[in-house]
RNA sequence: GCGAAAGUGGCGGAAUUGGUAGACGCGCAAGCCUCAGGAGCUUGUGGUCGCAAGGCCGUGGGGGUUCGAGUCCCCCCUUUCGCACCA
């Protein structure tokens, strides 16, 4: 196969040729104002990365490119818009560690890109491009902002949040795994600073309950969501602090425990700590505790295994439950940012409060127990969550369930001790990133006039281009004075530009609308043509962004929701997520995913050279289901370069079949199994046993031709039929072999092949027959068989004689069309 | 720890959702064709016993439901993923 020369067809002129005509023809090109039988498809923007794409990538644009063709065969006016997430860290690396600015970085990638995208035979309508670090889309993010700015969904305040000290930038908590960067690995500190927030809380219910409306989604998309969002319901409660004339709220999800709660914890930032600290004896030493703390980085911090620590902050709350005096600690254990800041504890009944108050030796109390459990504290050895009934009081009796919740809830609020409460694990979204290479926030900050929002007309606020790369800590953008010194809107007098940007998945948040009208320089979309092309009717890409860019996507959906842009609050009503493909990696001895940084990557570029984009495109939509992760097998690429090489030598000796043949019924017979097959399998995306029909229909066509037993018009349609099923897949070579039949129009104007059920029966069934259970025998029987006639033929099989000789028949279960299970015993005649 | 998904030949994977387990492909073996083959074609290919006909076993392990279980139920093991002190 060197060179090419043995292929039976050339691939390189083929791919070469129906790539151009593609392209020149723009076939791929939608008007977006006739929306009629429209099929907005989107694949999630890449990011322009400096690495070539590898074939692990190829997975995911051929699988859409697939769905793509197949829709517009269907008939329908299908939109498939590609652009680039264009903003990003690694630009910024590149400019520091290659001195090439980030835009030429990024525009010369896309390049790159695209040609791959072309080689691949990936058709997308390019008219409508966007890249996101152009200042015609970024103005929008800008625009969205001073929005959110408008009706308070955005706000900055002062945090303790997520350093990168490798990117030196701040996170938000979407991108911390395991206390650790996302994107480089490093471990997160924290770092009290001044950022910028988007109020996502205040969609927490709705993102949750939009859930419920997504059954196109995986369910453990869904499932990941919802736990993010992570809803408890509960109660706030108050307790007074009659020292500092104060009282300290704490949600717990379990008032109905109250009685049981023997001290409060507050986290060290809790705002309280500090006066509580300062009346106490030993002001200095607990003030060291608490800010080494504070700055113990997350990782260490939280988590499960860390041991609990804490200090009694000398002060006393009353718990309103008992009226009695119970003691106040800070402990390291207690979420700043979650609830209150502040729990009740009980450590009867949570085993994290039983952990510390065993570790300090506090009171345990308990408010249920169980009959043959511990009736005292001190004997418990593990908090008890959930069992036994109420010892005590007015609600002696009752067990641990939400009914008994409720009824605490109902008692807390006519006392006017607290109120049922809903608290969410989901934090606002930071958005301030320290970096140059981002979305400038478009706000000035005047000494006269505090911070002033820029104003529309002054949009878009520009990055400048002219920043200098040192690669030391602090954001570059800050250090351009032309950028940073500008005049107040409001007052004229010199002020000061916000030099953080925006996290990029503001970007990716709403890019789907601006691909609908990506040139208009008045508005940030077309609203009609979002209205009528959105939602977007599929989107496909990685599990990875199953939180991410999935939520907050949702979330900007809803602001423009409520804005009046959109008459849809859910952008992506039906989500495929694609597996990886994996392969062996030397470097760990594992299989793992196919990345650069493992270097296991396989390149596109020889497979197509030597086999054709074809090939590759057969080969990974037929090596498992696209949902999984597949391993990746040079070897096996061969099974689909022989499969288009057999259809090709095929096509060239259709003419060779003769005028009559005696096939003709059992190749069309085929022929309809086939489109049925492909049909429904492309419906519910399974690529890969589609392939497989017809890798089949064409071994029946390969037979026919072969043997000569099919007409000439029978072998001809099966041909045509083959090749437009085939199209999705192997777009090139379908081509040629339809233009080459004398079809003047891309196979993509073709109508999908439609089966007829009645052709599909067939005359003659195979009935499979069990005795006991067993396969025992086949007859062969006419379709239309009475059941009592079955049951004779197979009695009489010699086979079935013979196993039942010396059996009792006791029961004869028929499953019609499929097969005959005798049931017998012992005896009989 | 909690939650979810998945375990099928030498390999990737099928199985109309309770009805022939292993489709399709890779690999392997034998044969044909060929100056040659890393090309093409044909046949075979889960294990095991048997000359054969055929038998027995077989979908991570163990139980169960059923005429019938890869598929449903219970227990266990392994792997992967998500969350991980969220009160």
């Amino acid at each position: 196969m060197r060179g090419g020369e043995m292929s039976g067809f050339d691939h390189r002129a083929i791919e070469a040729k129906w790539q151009e005509r593609w392209e020149r023809q723009r076939v791929a090109e939608v008007d977006v104002r006739a929306a009629k039988a429209k099929y907005y498809m989107l694949m999630m923007f890449p990011y322009p990365s400096g690495d070539r794409l590898h074939v692990g990538h190829g997975r995911n644009y051929i699988l859409g490119d697939a769905l793509y063709r197949y829709q517009r065969m269907r008939g329908r006016r299908a939109l498939n818009p590609m652009g680039w997430d264009a903003f990003g860290l690694p630009a910024e690396n590149a400019a520091i560690q290659r001195g090439v600015h980030p835009r030429d970085w990024t525009l010369e990638n896309i390049r790159v890109m695209k040609q791959q995208f072309r080689r691949w035979g990936i058709l997308y309508d390019w008219s409508k491009e966007i890249t996101s670090c152009q200042p015609e889309y970024y103005r929008w993010n800008q625009w969205i902002f001073l929005r959110l700015l408008e009706k308070g969904l955005a706000y900055r305040k002062r945090a303790a949040v997520n350093w990168c000290p490798s990117c030196h930038t701040v996170l938000a908590n979407e991108q911390v795994t395991e206390g650790s960067c996302e994107r480089c690995g490093t471990a997160v500190e924290q770092r009290d600073l001044e950022q910028w927030f988007l109020r996502i809380t205040a969609y927490a219910e709705r993102l949750l309950a939009g859930l419920d409306e997504l059954p196109g989604w995986p369910e453990k998309v869904k499932l990941m969501q919802r736990n993010w969002i992570g809803r408890s319901t509960g109660a706030e409660i108050s307790f007074p602090v009659p020292a500092l004339d104060e009282t300290i709220p704490v949600f717990t999800t379990r008032p109905d425990t109250l009685h049981g709660a023997t001290f409060l914890v507050l986290a060290p930032e809790h705002p309280l700590v500090a006066r509580l600290i300062a009346a106490h004896p030993e002001s200095t030493a607990l003030a060291e505790w608490v800010s080494r703390v504070k700055n113990t980085p997350r990782i260490q911090r939280e988590g499960a295994d860390t041991p609990k620590e804490g200090r009694d902050l000398g002060g006393a709350a009353i718990n309103p439950a008992t009226g009695e005096r119970i003691p106040i600690w800070t402990a390291n254990y207690v979420l700043p940012d979650y609830g209150t800041g502040a729990i009740m504890a009980v450590p009867a009944h949570d085993q994290r409060d039983f952990d510390f108050a065993r570790a300090y030796d506090l009171p345990v109390r308990l408010v249920y127990v169980t009959d043959d459990g511990p009736q005292e504290g001190e004997a418990l050895t593990a908090a008890i969550p959930d069992e036994g009934t109420i010892r005590e009081g007015e609600f002696s009796g009752l067990a641990p369930g939400p009914d008994t919740v409720a009824r605490f809830v109902a008692w807390l609020e006519a006392n006017g001790w607290g109120r049922g409460q809903v608290t969410y694990r989901l934090r606002d979204w930071l958005i301030s990133r320290q970096r140059y290479w981002g979305t400038p926030i478009p706000v000035v900050y005047c000494d006269a006039c505090g911070l002033v929002p820029v104003p529309d007309e002054q949009l878009p606020v520009l990055l400048p281009y002219d920043v200098e790369f040192s690669g030391r800590e602090g954001n570059p953008l800050a250090r351009h004075e032309a950028f940073v010194a500008t005049t107040c809107p409001r007052c004229g007098k010199p002020a000061r530009r916000e030099t953080d940007t925006m996290d990029t998945f503001v970007d990716s948040s709403w890019y789907y609308l601006r691909y609908l009208s990506p040139r208009d320089s008045q508005k940030i979309f077309d609203r009609e043509a979002a209205n009528r092309w959105g939602p977007v009717d599929q989107y496909i890409g990685g599990i990875e962004h199953a939180i991410l860019h999935l939520l907050y996507a949702r979330f900007v959906c809803r602001v423009l929701h409520d804005f009046g842009l959109v008459d849809f609050e859910e952008p992506f009503p039906n989500l495929f997520n694609q597996g990886m493909i994996t392969r062996f990696a030397e470097q760990t001895g594992r299989v793992e995913k196919m990345s650069k940084s493992r270097g296991n990557t396989v390149s596109p570029d020889p497979i197509i050279d030597e086999m054709g984009a074809d090939t590759e495109r057969v080969y990974t939509l037929f090596l498992g289901p696209p949902e999984a992760e597949v391993e990746w097998s040079d070897e096996a690429l061969a099974g689909p370069n022989r499969f288009l090489q057999r259809l090709w030598r095929i096509a060239e000796r259709i003419d060779e079949a003769p005028p009559t043949g005696v096939a003709d019924p059992e190749l069309e017979r085929a022929r309809h199994e086939a489109i049925q097959r492909v049909t429904r399998d492309l419906d519910r995306f399974k690529f890969n046993t589609a392939v497989s029909a017809l890798m089949e229909f064409l071994n029946v066509l390969s037979r026919a031709v072969e043997e000569r037993s099919a007409s000439k018009l029978a072998c001809e349609q099966a041909l045509e039929t083959f090749v437009q099923l085939l199209h999705p897949f192997a777009p090139h070579l379908t081509e040629e072999i339809w233009e080459r039949r004398g079809h003047g129009e891309s196979l993509l104007e073709s109508d999908w092949p439609t089966w007829d059920e009645s052709r599909l029966k067939r005359e003659r069934l195979t009935i499979v027959v069990q005795i006991d259970g067993k396969l025992r025998d086949r007859v062969e029987v006419d379709a239309g068989i009475p059941e009592k006639a079955l049951r004779e033929t197979v009695l009489a099989s010699p086979k079935v004689q013979e196993h039942l000789a010396g059996r009792e028949i006791v029961r004869v279960v028929v499953v019609p069309g499929r097969l005959v299970n005798i049931v017998s015993r012992e005896g009989g005649s």
